[in-house]
DNA sequence: CGTAGCATGTAAGTTGTTACATGATTCG
DNA sequence: CGAATCATGTAACAACTTACATGCTACG
């Protein structure tokens, strides 16, 4: 069985949204689905490259004069191909978690150095956290049914960075006490 | 710069709790790491052989009658190797989550499929949270600081399922919610 | 005028998956 | 005996990343 390349689907998705340069998408998607969905621009744009020789993309606007800059956008075919794909079953998530992966091989003498991952972890979780707090609020749509998917979404982004930073917060505490508990104190 | 791979590191990092085959590596790690680090069959095993002509693992004991069955075990250098990553800061964690992606490209009239796949994922975190908490039970070591890591991580897993929980009822209710909740009730 | 950001593009390589082939053993 | 599970292995290929090359524009 061939395997689907997702990575077609997401441009299609996204290019159905609003027609794009190929650098806008990059960017829309790391500021949109960027917590759980991860692309390189090089994919991107062979992957563009590919759809639009398929047909399910086209060039729709071409700025010649001066800065270049090529917009795409979704086909007739492509948006059945987009449809036939999101009434599949979605593949189970995959995740790769280097941090969760190097505590779970650490022994004793490392946990100092875990201690300064997780540290890191944390301030970048919240970090992330107070970026989708503003963009909460700039949502366009207002009470659309569209408008009610991207804010799932980012409720989940949310709901996810809120566990990492408490989990966090769980394993610093953990590790940071001296023995077991039994310390004289 | 040259890529690392991350496989090896995970395959190294495994071997060093205990000598293992390549089968048992790949089931080792469905069942201990699988929720957070993905690995395949076929670059697991690509990997062990590279490992080995490097001289980070080896074989420590193979059985010729009956039943083939290889054992490897991390060598000195491996452990070396291991620790040095140890010791670099984590990439940042990459996911695909393929149901979140269709969320966010779905239109209003695709919500009833979403919502059947939302169930779905409802049904099958819950099934996994509960293995979970029957491993949880069952962890070697006791007080020890290796237990404590290896606690850490199930800690992870089971909060990590508990939001998708959570998240799935959460989208389940917007969705299924008729309209904008000025219902004529 | 130099730097940062916008913008497109490619080549080379690595990483990772799938599908298959093979065969032993255990258990109903 | 047939199915499931244990077990190793490979070839083909698809997916993906990185590093680089190029050049415009805005801004301080």
């Amino acid at each position: 069985m061939k395997r689907i390349n997702t990575t077609h689907f997401a441009i299609l998705g996204l290019l159905r949204i609003k027609p794009m340069s190929a650098y806008e998408l990059v960017k829309f998607s790391k500021e949109s689905i960027g917590l759980f969905w991860n692309e390189s621009y090089g994919h991107i744009h062979k992957s563009i490259k590919q759809l639009e020789a398929e047909g399910s993309v086209s060039v729709v606007e071409e700025a010649e004069t001066g800065r270049r800059k090529i917009v795409y956008g979704i086909t007739g075919q492509g948006c059945d191909q987009l449809d036939a794909w999101l009434a599949q079953k979605p593949e189970e998530s995959v995740m790769r978690n280097e941090l969760l992966m190097k505590i779970f091989v650490s022994e004793e003498r490392h946990i100092p150095q875990l201690v300064a991952f997780l540290e890191e972890e944390l301030e970048a979780s919240r970090q992330y956290a107070a970026i989708l707090a503003g963009i909460k609020g700039s949502v366009p749509g207002g009470e659309s049914k569209q408008a009610q998917l991207w804010l799932l979404t980012l409720d989940y982004g949310e709901r996810y960075l809120r566990m990492t930073i408490e989990w966090c917060q769980h394993a610093l505490e953990t590790l940071n006490q001296p023995h077991r508990g039994r310390t004289n104190d």
